[in-house]
DNA sequence: GGTGCGATTGCA
DNA sequence: GCAATCGCACCA
């Protein structure tokens, strides 16, 4: 059972582009019970690339929400937004570099709710501030190898909702399964 | 200690 | 179109 293998600290202690291009098809895990474990086929994720992104966390510096992203690839990074969701990040590359890919959808079909934006991923999956800074390799929370998408099926666009980032937004920072029904979004952007 | 707001969502 | 709702960043 290849496709059922996880993902290893080195996967994520990488680029964060390459990270999240090659975070699609891959199957988020999340163990909420004895023999109990939710998966989703990640198809939607987006980018936070290094201080100089203004769209990101860390440029203003490091603060006590954002230091996991501070720290070496492989742990999660999860926040509240709104005082109302959460989003899941993945944490990627250096300790040097601080960068993140968003968790943004998963293919409804493999995961036991909808979990089509980040917001009602966390909720699907039942992830919160319980989970910042857990390994991403853990007994709870992990990543298996899953299908790799091929280039044909991957679409870049800008992110969502970073429209205050000046050109940083315009950055095509996030990568989708093309045409697929979970993708968060307007219609342009699928 | 006060203020402003967001990597969103659901409902009018 | 907009309210919900709160942690946190920033300023004093």
């Amino acid at each position: 059972m290849n496709h059922r293998q996880r993902l290893r600290l080195q996967f994520y202690r990488r680029d964060a582009l390459e990270v999240a291009r090659d975070l699609l098809g891959r199957v988020l895990c999340r163990r909420v019970g004895p023999g109990r474990v939710l998966r989703g086929r990640i198809v939607e994720v987006e980018a936070y690339d290094g201080p100089a992104d203004r769209a990101s966390h860390a440029h203003r510096g490091r603060t006590p929400r954002n230091a996991p992203m501070f720290a070496a690839g492989g742990l999660a990074y999860v926040y509240r937004i709104y005082g109302v969701h959460h989003c899941l990040n993945a944490v990627t590359g250096d300790p040097s570099y601080p960068a993140a890919v968003l968790l943004r959808a998963t293919e409804p079909p493999a995961a036991e709710l909808s979990a089509s934006g980040p917001g009602r991923l966390c909720r699907a999956f039942d992830v919160d501030r319980r989970l910042d800074g857990a390994s991403l390799c853990g007994r709870t929370l992990w990543i298996e190898q899953g299908t790799p998408v091929p280039d044909r099926e991957v679409r870049r666009t800008e992110r969502i909702g970073v429209s205050y980032a000046g050109a940083w937004a315009a950055k095509r920072y996030r990568f989708i399964v093309r045409g697929h029904p979970a993708v968060s979004g307007p219609r342009r952007l699928r």
